[in-house]
DNA sequence: CCATTGCTTCGGATAAATACGAAGTGATCT
DNA sequence: AGATCACTTCGTATTTATCCGAAGCAATGG
């Protein structure tokens, strides 16, 4: 009569379940596999655990007793509970959870926009329901970013000298050389390369690595670190400097900036997938890298 | 890979929700009482038959992965069903539960009706839900259902020669034996018993031992089983036979009736609640009888 | 750099569950 | 009466679960 019920063993609750379906002891134990001696002292362990009676047997048939339906019943509920854990178990095992947290660099191209969302538009076809947070900011910000765990991956032009980062190529943003409708250069014929030295230009201190770039800006009465703000400084008509291709080609189409000398000052910028070495990533993370590695590829 | 969770072992789900609390493997084993190593293989067991991780661990700190949340959140809701089982299981432990049929004998005195009624509500004070079925019968047909396993208790007058049942006695109802008002012996003052044999009387096959009535009606040509019909015959003034003093009592009242020497010729008939003695009694049904025994004492 | 912490892994001891089969019981059928 | 059936009980073997402690490993904090 104590009852203890402790654990619970479900084991015995199945093998009480199959006894009923099969009507009997020697009736179940093809079914279970097991003696009918073995049938016995589980149910009596059973009855024994519950303080009271399952079934009345012997050779004067099989049949429940009032409480043993009652726990029938309550059993199968239990059962379907049970069932309902490990679908959602189950469910789980290859369902991408949790929250990615992406940075992506500013003035983006159109195209990368599209792809970017082709990637995303991939990824929400697996089987995930994955909080996902997109957000902006400038390169520095972005790898400050990454190192402290705030985001888990970005997409941008970086420095390449954070070792706590990895790096992996996924697009190049062509850059030119432009100076705008007012400037003295703009109706020039022929340009020297060596005469561009006397001009005042645009510096952008962290945008991109300005070692890359054939021309150096001189003097620095102009600074920016966003396309836009350069992008006003060169309207000016004051200022020569680098701009992104996909920025300036609205304005040159309008006839308010010129590319100079294109071919020889031209350079591009490689933008990457950006993510923290050393922290591993989530199997949502890594499914994200591979859809963006894909759509750019 | 495989996730088996085959037997969906409890107790290292158990084990996770403890570790969840506490807040780390070290922190559980004082709750838990298990070492920590232990506690470490354990997790590791749940993890693998689940199929993938639940919680970060490590110098760094404890937390749940994504999954590791979701399982949490799906195992209380499991804990909640198996609790939900207990519960029931717990309360069925100590509760009547099945089908009562009992049979009764007719025409019972007032006072026996309330009482059965007594008996009755001090049984469905018991934690109970029980299904009652009352059935009114002659003393043949409650004993042949008695024996039938149709009915577990009847009350009523047997013959006390079915050994296969048990009788124990419960009331006893005085028996007198009357006369109509158009008797001739309604209005006769002194009442020879020896004279009596030469009347008509009212033969009642099976309702009674014969034997014990102090006067044997000797003729045949009135026999009813029922009370209704001996008191029929009895007021026609053609036969005089032996009535419950209850039943007769309002109509002796009225002068309809009377009693013909209750002192010499009156016996008592003994009520008994008989059952089956071989099929061993359901908890509801010794209930019942402890209740009806009780209420007749 | 070393000490500490939190976990993992390994080997091995102990306890518990699970099983079988033989013997026994009691009801039922022939 | 004897055979049979369905289950119970008992003794025992074997597998399985559970646990500990020692050793190892990686991360953290002085």
């Amino acid at each position: 009569m104590l009852s203890q019920l402790r654990d619970l063993d479900l084991q015995l609750l199945r093998l009480f379940v199959t006894v009923v379906e099969s009507g009997g002891f020697s009736a179940a134990q093809g079914e279970l596999g097991i003696g009918q001696s073995t049938i016995s002292t589980q149910m009596a362990k059973l009855e024994t655990r519950l303080g009271f009676r399952l079934c009345e047997r012997g050779k004067s048939g099989f049949r429940l007793t009032p409480k043993g339906e009652q726990v029938l019943v309550a059993t199968r509920k239990l059962f379907a509970a049970i069932e309902t854990f490990k679908g959602e178990a189950q469910g789980m095992a290859d369902k991408l959870l949790g929250e990615l947290h992406i940075g992506l660099s500013e003035a983006l191209a159109d195209e990368v926009l599209e792809r970017l969302g082709a990637a995303i538009g991939a990824f929400r076809q697996r089987n995930q329901a994955v909080q996902i947070e997109l957000l902006s900011a400038m390169p520095a910000e972005l790898e400050r970013r990454l190192l402290q765990g705030q985001l888990q991956l970005a997409i941008g032009y970086f420095s390449g000298s954070q070792t706590a980062l990895d790096y992996r190529p996924l697009f190049s943003e062509p850059q030119r050389l432009y100076c705008g409708r007012d400037h003295a250069l703009f109706t020039r014929a022929r340009i020297d390369p060596a005469e561009l030295q006397q001009y005042d230009g645009v510096l952008h201190p962290y945008r991109f690595i300005a070692a890359d770039e054939p021309w150096q800006a001189g003097t620095g009465s102009a600074r920016s670190e966003q396309v836009e703000g350069s992008l006003a400084f060169i309207l000016s008509g004051a200022h020569i400097g680098y701009l992104p291709e996909h920025v300036a080609a609205p304005w040159e189409a309008r006839g308010h900036l010129r590319a100079l000398l294109p071919e020889q000052l031209g350079f591009a910028v490689e933008f990457h997938l950006a993510r923290h070495r050393a922290r591993q990533p989530s199997e949502a993370q890594r499914a994200l890298e591979e859809d963006l590695l894909a759509a750019f590829a």
